[in-house]
DNA sequence: TAGTGGTCTAGACCACCGT
DNA sequence: CGGTGGTCTAGACCACTAA
C-alpha cells in the first residue's frame, strides 16, 4: 500500500508534545517545577510510566531538569551548569575557564536583508536590533560578536538593558523577552581578522581568526537570532566532542 | 559521614557494563547480533525491562543498534548511516555532501614524543605509525590530515593496504585491526597555511585554514589516534549542533 | 515523615521483520 | 507465522530532599 501514512503514534510521544506546548506557552516559568509524575498521569489518564518516558525524553533534550527527591523544573539559562553549553571556547592549558566580561562595542537598528533575513526567516526590511560586543576571558580579549535579532520581539533591548546585565545573554533573553533558546547551529570556518576585528582581539589585520556562525532557535524550531562570532584562537580552542 | 561512598549501583547500570565488556572483548563481532532481550534477562537473571535499560543507553551512546522486529546488532563503522559521524566537513550550499576521495601523501614509521606521545599516554620512544593523506570532495581538494598511531596496534597499517580500502579509516581500523573508535575529542583553531598544506588545498601560503586537532577514544577510554586536519573552508564549513 | 523521582518486576499487547 | 523490539500498565520498593 504505497503511501499509506505512518498512522501510529505513541502515548509518550502525544503526552511529551503536549508536556512542550505547556512549555511554549509559559504554562511554567523557567526554573519552576512542573507538576510531579503522579499529578500528570492523573491529569492526562495515563500511566505514571508513561509519564515518565515522556518527562524522561524532555529531559534528554534539555527542557526540563529532574531533580531526584524535590521534582522536575522548567529549564533555564540561570543556572551555573548551563553557561558553558553554548559558548565552546576553552584554555588550551587545561585550567578552568571562569565567565568572560562582556564590552558594548555598538548597538543600532537595521533592516533584515541578505543572510541574516534569510536566516532569521524574516522579509527584507523587516527590524533587527544588532548588537556588537567583545568577550574578555581572563583579561584576554577573545571574541568579537555581532548579533542580529528580530525586533518584532527585541524591540526593547537597548544598550541601557545590555550594560545593566551580567552573565549570559541567553539568560537575559529568557527573563526580560521571554524567549528561550532551545538549540542553535553553528558554522564554523577560518578567516582573516579584519581591522576592525583585529584591533577588538589585539591582533593584525590578516591574522587567522575563527568565525562562528550560530543560528539559535526557539520553541517551535523558531530561529530568533544570528550571531557571527570572530574568536581569536592562539591561546584558547573551540573544543567539541564526537559521540 | 564523611568519605562515604556511593553505594548504590542500579541493577541496569551493572547489567550495562556486563555487556560492555562483552563489546570491549569481541565477544559478538561488529555488525552481528547480540542475544534478544528475552535471552539476556535470562541469562543475567533480571527482568526483560532491566536489560531493556541498558541496552536502551548502549544504542544512544552508538555501542549498539537496535531495528524494530530484527535484533539488537552491534555498531559499526562500515554502516553509510554512521559515516559523517565524526567528519563535520559540509557543503556551504546544503547539497548532499559524498562520501571523499582519499589520496595517500605519506605514509612512515616514527618515534612517540611531545604531544602525540601525551595524548596517546605513550612514552617517548614508543612505536608510531604516520599517515598523511588528502581529502578531495567533488574533485576539491579539501583536508589534509596527518595521523599517529600507535605502532602496538597498528603496525601492520602499510601504504599497500591503506592504497587498497575504500571509504572510513575507521572502518579500516574495525575491520582488519579490531579496534572501534567510540568517541573523540577535537580541538579547533585558526591557522595560516604553511606550505606543504597550501599546496595540497590548492591555497597561498599563510592563508586561513582550520586546524582541527583530534583525539579518538576505543573502548575503557583508551586514546588510540591523534589526528591532526587542516581544512579548507571557503566553499566548505565545520558544522555544530548546540544542544 | 511525607512527597518526589529512581529502580525493578511481571505481564499484556502492538508494530515490524523475515520466512 | 514466530520472533524481535516497542509500548503500556500496575504495583512494590528504594533513594533523596525538605520540613
Amino acid at each position: 500500500m504505497p503511501g499509506s501514512a505512518p498512522t501510529f503514534r505513541p502515548l509518550y510521544s502525544q503526552i511529551k508534545s503536549l508536556i512542550m506546548e505547556g512549555l511554549a506557552g509559559g504554562a511554567w516559568a523557567p526554573g519552576a517545577p512542573i507538576p510531579s509524575e503522579a499529578e500528570l498521569a492523573r491529569r492526562y489518564k495515563v500511566s505514571q510510566g508513561t509519564v515518565r518516558k515522556a518527562v524522561e525524553e524532555l529531559a534528554q533534550e534539555h527542557h526540563l531538569v529532574r531533580r531526584q527527591g524535590r521534582g522536575t523544573f522548567v529549564a533555564t539559562h540561570a543556572e551555573e551548569r548551563t553557561q558553558f553549553r553554548f559558548l565552546r571556547l576553552c584554555r588550551d592549558d587545561d585550567q578552568p575557564e571562569t565567565y568572560p566580561e562582556t564590552r558594548l562595542l555598538e548597538w543600532r537598528r537595521a533592516r533584515a536583508a541578505g543572510e541574516a533575513a534569510r536566516l532569521l526567516n524574516l522579509k527584507p526590511g523587516e527590524g533587527l536590533v544588532v548588537v556588537r560586543r567583545l568577550l574578555v576571558f581572563d583579561g584576554e580579549p577573545a571574541v568579537v560578536d555581532e548579533i542580529s535579532l528580530p525586533a518584532s520581539i527585541f524591540r526593547r533591548l537597548d544598550a541601557e538593558l545590555l550594560n545593566r546585565y551580567r552573565g549570559s545573554l541567553y539568560k537575559l533573553f529568557e527573563t526580560e523577552f521571554g524567549t528561550r533558546m532551545i538549540r542553535a547551529e553553528e558554522r564554523i570556518r577560518a578567516a582573516a581578522a579584519d581591522g576592525a576585528t583585529a584591533s577588538a582581539l589585539g591582533m593584525r589585520r590578516g591574522d587567522p581568526v575563527l568565525r562562528v556562525d550560530r543560528v539559535a532557535f526557539t520553541y517551535a524550531d523558531r530561529p530568533v537570532e544570528f550571531r557571527r562570532g570572530m574568536y581569536r584562537t592562539d591561546r584558547r580552542h573551540y573544543r567539541n566532542q564526537l559521540v
